[in-house]
DNA sequence: GTTTTTAAGACAAATTTTATCCTAATTATA
DNA sequence: TATAATTAGGATAAAATTTGTCTTAAAAAC
């Protein structure tokens, strides 16, 4: 029950570029400082481009930039880009797949789960991850509040 | 990110113990009635066993039974069981297992998110999903409220 | 002592994960 | 126009995991 390497690598290739002035850079440069094996970042990023989540430029000056602000960018996004719909178990997106389903009663929670999941990683945008927003009510820079 | 067909056999085999009376069977029979291939079976309710969440007896007469009444049986103690500790990213159990984690934003996602899936799967007894007990507020059944 | 059951570990096929490699196609620019 | 730098897409493949099976032993009842 866990998200794939390639998961992994596709938040961090995607958060670079929000990171980066002009959200843009090329797959060496991604994969050099997010060390993410080279070949892998390049099929990655065509991922995410299938997606939508990034536009890019071939050629000299080409490269990968962001096709959204990074406040309209979520980790749900970019999971179910890399694995495709969130799903905790085969019955959730699939309910042919088990034919105990229609008198299943562990069935409804899996759904739940996965509608929990789902909720949540929509919550988190690349902003949030970027600029590490502490909930509200907190207070840990030490800084005095207005 | 799912659970593997395992896990889902482990809980229809256990549950299948809670909903007997006596919470008692052999292998052939839960394997028959759960539709789980008999010697994978086999070896998932030795795991349980190893968990301390079954008995066993060998022998003429023997076969498996609830350690503990379904009230007291959870589905993260399933789960865990047969997968080991939840974790939805390598680095949630294991912090070594990434060198970027002390300085990484999306770390504290999957913590909280892995808490999150404990606490539900926590709340799920075999009790519960025996009587498919319906939230309170609900009133599926069409009786009247005292 | 025969039958029925679990215990444990070796084995193995199938699938998924984690990549790499190669050949285009596209674009800037020398 | 050639060349270099980039992405696009597909084939390939090693490693790991999943999904089982098989065999032998141990225990218990009868
Ligand atoms: S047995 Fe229930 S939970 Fe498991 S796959 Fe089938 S429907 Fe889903
Ligand atoms: S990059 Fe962050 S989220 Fe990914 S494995 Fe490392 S610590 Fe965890």
């Amino acid at each position: 029950m866990q998200i794939t390497r390639e998961t992994d690598y596709a938040i961090r290739c995607i958060l670079y570029l929000a990171g980066k002035d002009g959200n843009s850079a090329v797959v060496g440069e991604i994969s050099r400082d997010q060390a993410v094996p080279r070949t892998f970042a390049a099929k990655i990023m065509q991922k995410l481009h299938k997606a939508g989540l990034v536009v890019s430029t071939r050629g000299v000056k080409g490269g990968y930039t962001l096709n959204r602000t990074p406040e309209e960018i979520t980790l749900l996004e970019i999971v179910e880009a890399i694995e495709g719909p969130i799903s905790i178990n085969i019955c959730v997106i699939d309910k042919n797949s088990c034919e105990r389903q229609p008198h299943c009663n562990v069935h409804p929670v899996w759904v739940e789960i996965r509608d929990l999941l789902v909720e949540k990683l929509r919550s988190y945008t690349l902003d949030k991850l970027i600029n590490n927003n502490p909930p509200s009510g907190d207070n840990t820079t030490g800084r005095r509040r207005a």
